[in-house]
DNA sequence: AGCACGCCGACT
DNA sequence: GTCGGCGTGCTC
């Protein structure tokens, strides 16, 4: 009997790789393990075994392993079985989901070591550039092709290492390393010779000349005696004020023995644990409503106003979790993963808490992932943005999604490109656990799945002590304008409140939306930005064809030369960001202290952190920044938000416009007042009547969800329909032109109406690349399974016309 | 995705 | 005449 096994292979290659195995390796492996493969002619890849089996290839000789890589699976059954949905229902290859869900460090491949043959050659047969690397490995004995390129200046440089090997100058070699090294810490202890109490004494006699070392000797004692714990050696050095140098005589006469335990990276080092708060009356019923709601809804969604207590009842139910032994995942954007957060998990939970984060070192996430996989008490709780769904959870009880609405849960770029939220309801499934969606202002989906009763639906709409919602007041800068009531971006209204808050000593938030890439034409005199005619979304002007364009259903017409609305010739393209209000702030008000919270000024890796640090500490009186700010800060003392320009979030030309500036809006009013007094919130528009705005200045959820669902139900939008965006890109535009046209047309002769474009987004070519959008639109009734498979279809015969295959095509499912 | 093989333009 | 451009095809 012969024993195979099929591995999932980190490329984008849609089958599995079937490789030869011997019957005790086929005793040892198992599924989830790691294997290195020969892939090609030369290269080494990381596999995980799929799948054990005996049925040998037919069309080919299976190649043998490398080598295995684990002695234990890394990757367990229910992990294997979300990376075959995510596979399936986001249309991309389990390789693509392994290159997502495995920290790096786990992902070996070879690399090409060249080393200089034994027996010499005869120089004059190589041409310059050979003798140049043939000459390098006379002073350095192995070189990689990377130093080779550089060597050379050149980028090519394989032929040239072809034509050495052919010389019998060099060979080549393919070398795996691992990259995963655990952290080692070196700790000393005395020499089991001087374990006596003699040969202690006479020890100390001998360096009673040696004050230095004997004091490094008696430091040791009184550590351990103190800290009863292995004492490590930079410990010891800091707590003698011994140098490394005096330590290592110490080792080095054998007085002192030095030795090695590996070490987490990442470690919590707080005191005992807090007792989890008490909850208010709201956030008990809350609760017990969220908990009733489990018995028959696995996901329920918890709808609770901007500083409700959410954190806390989420907190009861880990606690909850813990105590049945199982795991919880506490799912949030990378944004809101901040360290007041940590902290605040780790007072209740100490060690129990693990984070998991982007910007953690991949050694750093190899020992999340090791602490999850071991069930270790040290990742009871896994605190985490998107990617923690790929954890290896074996045990889970509880995953709750917070800030459910954030739109950074999906991913857009690489494939896969998942919903992280979505994926958690998956992943809860899989468990049997049970999945919380908690925010203060739901995404429509969510909002319309818990309406169909497919989730279970809990309110808590009172903050926590009673604090009011903010007072938000809109203000009218187009009637301002017309007053010569403004300076520059600032209505005179929020600079009376921006005023008198400083003279009270309170801080203040500016916002200022800074998004959005091509220009959305607005009338400087009402205000009023033209809209698509079958689509709810502003038009946008595209300069180099002078037209105004829907980014959606591809209507364009020619650019406008006067305003549709009341006829004025002042129409405005210029959008405005942070920098401009930050330099117009500081002249208003030279004598207060501001500061600027966007992309540019958190750059470092605690750029954040710093500019947080300085609002708690009251050293910023104004604050001026992007959509940043509207994550899970809590600030005591900021009783005035600005929202400078609420029409440039309204008038993205995205389906989810309206809801998303709903949400910004609530969200970033949200952090005014959190404390005993009321906050006041300014919104400057030039359209005071817009919908959403009168919604969320009456704090309006409900009204604002019946009327997008009414335009999604219209507009035939998500979550009344699902959508699938197809996306081809080629540095021909001619070619994708074409390609796209007939790929359309191909999807039209399946879907007919259901499709839109073929399109050329607004940016229509990136890094030299043409773009061009197709969009499926799927009613509720029509099987998404079959619909995929009519996509990959036609993807597949769209690929066997020679002309498209340099075409590249990305499905991205869900794509909002 | 990489990487090799193979066939046409601008340099020694 | 070669170097190197990228089209095409394959990877167990």
């Amino acid at each position: 009997m012969r024993y195979f096994i099929d591995v999932i292979i980190p490329i984008p290659l849609k089958k599995l790789f079937t490789y030869s195995i011997t019957a005790s390796e086929s005793q040892f492996l198992s599924e989830g393990m790691r294997v290195a493969v020969p892939f090609g002619k030369s290269k080494i890849y990381t596999g995980i075994v799929f799948k054990i089996h005996n049925d040998a290839p037919t069309a080919y000789e299976a190649k043998d392993i490398h080598q295995i890589l684990d002695e234990t699976p890394i990757v367990n059954q229910k992990q294997l079985q979300l990376w075959q949905w995510i596979s399936s229902y986001y249309m991309c290859t389990l390789g693509d989901v392994m290159r997502a869900a495995l920290p790096s460090a786990f992902i070996l491949e070879s690399e090409t070591v060249i080393t200089k043959n034994k027996k010499t050659i005869d120089e004059s047969v190589l041409k310059d550039d050979e003798f140049l690397i043939y000459e390098a490995l006379h002073h350095q004995s192995s070189l990689k092709i990377h130093d080779i390129s550089n060597i050379l200046d050149k980028k090519n440089v394989l032929p040239i290492i072809k034509r050495l090997i052919e010389k019998e100058a060099i060979t080549v070699e393919e070398e795996v390393y691992e990259k995963y090294k655990p952290k080692l810490v070196r700790y000393v202890k005395l020499h089991a010779n001087f374990s006596t109490e003699s040969a202690l004494q006479k020890l100390l006699d001998d360096l009673s000349r040696a004050p230095k070392q004997r004091d490094v000797v008696m430091t040791l004692f009184s550590v351990s005696a103190k800290t009863k714990k292995p004492v490590k050696v930079s410990d010891l050095s800091q707590e003698s004020h011994a140098s490394a140098a005096i330590i290592k005589t110490l080792i080095d006469k054998g007085v002192l023995e030095e030795y090695y335990i590996q070490t987490d990276r990442v470690q919590y080092s707080g005191d005992d644990n807090e007792a989890t708060k008490n909850l208010n009356t709201y956030q008990k019923s809350a609760l017990s409503e969220i908990k009733k709601s489990f018995e028959n809804h696995a996901v329920t969604l918890l709808h609770g106003v901007t500083s409700s207590g959410k954190t806390e009842v989420y907190v009861k139910l880990i606690e909850e979790a813990l105590s049945k032994g199982k795991q919880a995942l506490y799912l949030l954007p990378e944004i809101a993963l901040t360290t007041q957060l940590v902290t605040r998990l780790q007072n209740y939970f100490g060690e129990q808490v693990a984070v998991f984060h982007s910007k953690y070192s991949s050694q750093e996430r190899v020992e999340v992932w090791n602490n999850v996989l071991r069930n270790s008490a040290k990742a009871q709780i896994v605190l985490g943005a998107r990617s923690s769904v790929f954890l290896p959870f074996d045990n889970l009880g509880l995953i709750v999604v917070d800030e459910e609405h954030e739109q950074s849960f999906k991913q857009f770029d690489p494939a896969p490109r998942y919903h992280a939220r979505d994926t958690a309801v998956v992943l809860g499934h899989m468990h049997g656990a049970k999945v919380l969606l908690g925010s203060a202002t739901p995404s429509l989906e969510s909002y319309f799945n818990a309406k169909q009763n497919k989730y279970g639906f809990v309110e808590l709409m009172q903050r926590y002590n009673d604090v009011l919602m903010p007072d938000i007041e809109l203000v009218d800068i187009k009637d301002k304008l017309k007053k010569k009531r403004m300076k520059g971006h600032f209505s005179d209204r929020l600079l009376e409140e921006m005023t008198e808050t400083l003279k009270a000593g309170h801080q203040i938030i500016l916002f200022q939306n800074r998004r959005g890439f091509s220009p959305i034409i607005e009338c400087k005199t009402c205000g009023h930005s033209p809209q698509c005619p079958n689509c709810d979304v502003s038009l946008t002007y595209h300069q180099y064809r002078n037209q105004l364009r829907c980014h959606y259903c591809g209507y364009h017409a020619a650019m406008l030369q006067d305003c549709m609305a009341c006829g004025s010739q002042d129409l405005d393209n210029k959008g405005f960001g942070t920098e401009q209000i930050e330099e117009e702030v500081k002249q208003l008000f030279p004598d207060n202290k501001v500061a600027r919270m966007d992309l540019d000024t958190t750059r470092g890796k605690y750029g954040y952190e710093k500019i947080i640090t300085a609002l708690e500490q009251q050293e910023i009186d104004i604050l001026v920044g992007t959509q940043m700010l509207t994550k899970g800060l809590d600030f005591r003392n900021v009783k005035l938000v600005g929202i400078m320009n609420a029409d440039n979030m309204l008038n993205f030309p995205d389906f989810r416009a309206h809801e998303r500036s709903f949400q910004l809006m609530l969200q970033v009013a949200g952090r005014a007042g959190r404390t005993d007094e009321r906050g006041k919130v300014l919104i400057q528009t030039y359209n005071p009547h817009h919908n959403i705005l009168q919604q969320v200045s009456t704090n309006n959820y409900v009204e604002m969800f019946n009327e997008q669902m009414n335009d999604r139900y219209n507009f035939k939008y998500p979550p009344v329909f699902k959508q699938i965006k197809i996306t081809l890109k080629h540095k021909d535009y001619n070619r994708v032109e074409a390609a796209s046209v007939w790929f359309a047309k191909s999807l039209r002769q399946v879907f007919t109406e259901h499709v839109l474009g073929p399109e050329s987004p607004p940016i229509a070519r990136i890094r030299n690349q043409f773009h061009k959008n197709i969009l499926v639109k799927i009613p509720k009734q029509q099987s998404l399974a079959k619909t995929k498979e009519a996509i990959i279809k036609i993807n597949n015969s769209f690929f066997s016309i020679k002309d498209f295959r340099s075409v590249r095509v990305i499905l991205d499912v869900d794509n909002f």
